[in-house]
DNA sequence: TCCAGAACGAGAACGGTTACAATTTGTAGG
DNA sequence: CCTACAAATTGTAACCGTTCTCGTTCTGGA
């Protein structure tokens, strides 16, 4: 556990579980913390290998992180304008897409799911 | 309508299933088809817009393009293994995403759902 | 045939990611 | 406190898929 993993863990953290490395680093280096930018992907390699982080590519390609725990599983909704997030719990959803999966013989399953939209906001303006 | 367009969907028809682009190019260069692999790319894209083709991101980080019913919204169950996909329809869950977005004043909403495991053959080998 | 506009395509450019080698850091022993 | 050694970090360069550039080729109408 060296200085750097624990400045990327809690980067992590502070964009609740969600965002790409570049962006990690970039939080980094603004926040004073010298980390080299492959650092942060070798950290965020052993981290999702570990099962820690969950991983999935945006459609611009980029690599999206988010800590991953049965617990703390969740959706986003999106605003496609300011990109304000917002977080979602969908027992519904979570049993539905396990079980449309095990009942097609898949085993080792998992799923995202993203609404994205324009929020009050960015509707009116 | 030109030679070149004719020939990026047949090979598209050729793979049943998702491909990437560079997959498409060296088919047709095996078939002798002189296509440049900007055109390729330029042909899927203009396909993708015109609703045409479904585009997912392996995790390779390669765009992996398919035929796809037009205007009609469906998810992915994909092994990801073996990269087969099954198409998913789940109108509970359409309902639900209007519903929980438009409750947060959400407007002009739009989702995805993507579930990966491992397929049968997959999961036994 | 000639011309203009569109389509094509080879190669350069670009952005995210990974590989590599040198430097730095942490630590145990003297 | 100092040294030696191994592991971690890091800047840079390479890599790969994708997009852009711009000269060439094709097409359709006069």
């Amino acid at each position: 556990m060296t200085r750097q993993r624990k400045a990327v863990e809690e980067a992590l953290s502070q964009n609740k579980g969600f965002c790409s490395a570049q962006d990690l680093h970039a939080t980094l280096r603004a926040q004073g913390n010298r980390v080299g930018l492959a650092t942060v992907y070798s950290q965020l390699r052993g981290m999702v290998d570990a099962g820690k982080l969950d991983v999935i590519r945006s459609d611009a390609g980029e690599a999206m992180y988010r800590r991953c725990g049965a617990g703390d599983h969740h959706h986003h909704l999106r605003c496609r304008s300011c990109g304000n997030v917002e977080e979602l719990h969908a027992p519904a959803v979570e049993t539905w897409a396990s079980e449309v999966a095990s009942s097609s013989g898949y085993r080792e399953v998992s799923h995202s799911l993203e609404i994205t939209g324009l929020c009050p906001a960015c509707a009116s303006g």
